[in-house]
Parts: structure tokens; sequence; C-alpha cells
DNA sequence: GGCAAATTATTGACATGACAACAAATTGCT
DNA sequence: AGCAATTTGTTGTCATGTCAATAATTTGCC
């Protein structure tokens, strides 16, 4: 098989893509550790549990808004207990389910965490960009988004 | 602090960065898994070295190229000396420096996961592109790493 | 030459995440 | 009702990555 190579604006493209995700990435995980003494993955647990109403919310539903595997939000979630950002109660219907609760401390440490961390995206991200090339990127986004689902349901 | 939330345009572009990352890195490691029997990580190495004149490389320029910490390519190399794809040979000129040298195997290996994984690449990302987005990409990237460069040399 | 500082690489401990095996409860079909 | 299939969640194991501590060597300056 002959290899169809890259351009050479496609491989520029796809670095930079590469580059920005690994740079971008690492650059607000560290910030948020610094700042806050959280990591990404629990502020994004604290994110959709906090706005979840009464402040509780599905261990199942969580995974899905997080798009996480289950062991995985299981793991995170028994870390996060440990720490005492969150607390696991008994499901009312369904004696298989958890419902995720956030207590006072983590309501605290996303209340202090958020605004520094949305601080962070704007300084590094969403400001530098023009309204043409936010527009332009989450266009990129859907495509690829729609494909990666295509993709995924042919396979089952 | 009154935090400056994102406007809807903004956390569409921010979400949509985030989705994207996350969904087309996953697909692609499990693609080059599944494929080629390698990881991401591997496969990176591996490109490294196989260019390198004499399919041989500094572990010290090799982790510049990858950007990548000392650690970590320590860490690596050794898992990738277990699995036969790369052999430590010392360095000439530096008793220090260590060369990470392609074998056999390893050669065998990023030749048969490289054009699978450019098609992959071009399948799920570059082919969906139009040059405009393209270029609008590149854009973005070079102009986050230009901040984060900047950013990153002030702390020191 | 000689010694402090910088460079290069390794190691061990720990946090995280992926995968597979398992357990328990619910659903759906007959 | 009854039983298989599905859903939900946990657990153990392993691969990977980060951080801090350490060791060895080279470089730069006097």
């Amino acid at each position: 098989m002959e290899p169809n190579w890259l351009s050479e604006e496609e491989e520029k493209a796809w670095r930079g893509f590469v580059a920005l995700r690994i740079g971008l990435v690492g650059h607000l995980a560290r910030q948020l550790a610094q700042d806050s003494g959280i990591t990404e993955a629990e502020f994004e647990v604290l994110v959709v549990v906090s706005e979840a109403p009464g402040q509780r919310i599905r261990s199942r539903d969580l995974g899905k808004a997080l798009n996480w595997e289950r062991s995985r939000l299981s793991h995170q979630i028994t870390r996060m207990e440990e720490r005492g950002m969150v607390a696991r109660e008994q499901c009312k219907n369904d004696a298989r389910g958890f419902d995720v609760v956030l207590t006072k401390a983590g309501l605290k440490a996303i209340q202090a965490a958020a605004p520094k961390h949305l601080e962070a995206v704007r300084h590094c991200f969403i400001d530098l960009l023009s309204p043409a090339q936010m527009k332009t990127l989450t266009s990129i986004s859907e495509r690829v988004a729609e494909h990666l689902k295509e993709e995924h349901a042919q396979e089952e």
C-alpha cells in the first residue's frame, strides 16, 4: 500500500492540532493544580455535579455527561469521596444505582476553582481567537464529532 | 471576583475543542492499538527514531523532539526495550548520554503502523476539513503556541 | 588544575486511566 | 410468574505519566 502522505498544509494543520492539544491541556492542568489544588478530572466532575438539580446526580448520568467509562468514574468518585468532595448515596428508585452528591467542601472547591479556571481558558485560548476563528473551530469540531459518531455507529 | 462567563459562541468553541480532542485522540489511539498493536507513545517514539540519521538518536534529542519529560522518556524507552523495539547504546562523545537505536522489530513495527495510522488521521480528520478550515486551524495553533511560549518564558 | 553549576539520565513512589471479570438489580418477553 | 438479556456499578490488574530524589558527567569560570 503506497501511503498517501500529508501535504505540507495538511501536515501543518495536523501537527498544529497535536501541539495545541498537548500544550494547552497541559498548561491548564498545571494552572488548575497550582491555583486550586485540584485536578482536571476533579474539576470536570465537580462542574457537572454542582450544576445538577439538588447538586446530586446519578452515577450513570454523570458518566454520560462526562462521556467517561464506568470504571474510570467509579475510581474517580472513590478518590473524591476519600478527599471529601463528594459522597455516594443510594438511589431511591433503583437499587443498582448511586447518586453522587456534592459536599460542602466540594462546593467550596468548585466555587474557588471555577473563576480561576475560566480566566485561564479565556487568557490562553478564547481571547486569542477572532470571532471568525471561533466559528471555524466550532464547525470543525462538529464535523469531526459527526464523523466519529457515524464511525462508532457502524462498529456495532 | 465576578467571573466573566463565556458567551454562547465562546462556550461552543471551547466545548467543541474539548470534545474534539478527547474524541479524536481516543479514537486514533484505539485504532492504532487494534490495527498495529502499539500505543500512541510507542508510535511517536518510533517515528522520531526511525527518521533520525542511522535510525539512532540521542535520548536528550529524542526528548526535545517529543517535548517529553526526561523521566517519561526514560520509562518509555525501558518499556520499549523490553518489548524489543529499540535498544540503548552508550553515546560516544558523552559518557552521560545514551543513544536510542531502532531494532529490526522496531523498524517492522513502524513500517506496518505508519500507513494505517496516516490513513486514520486522514479519514477522521484531515479529509474532513476544507482548505480554509485547515488554514484557520493552523493559525489558531500558532497563535496559542506563541502565547504559551511567552507565558512560559515569564515564569522563569 | 580545580571546583561549583549545569546537564543528562535513572529510579521509586504515587495518581490516573483502560480493560476485563465480576456482581447485583431491573427489564422484557413468553 | 420465570428466566434470559440488559443495565449499572465495583474491583483488580496493568500501562502510563508526573514529581522528587539521586547519581554521574561535563562545562565554565577562577
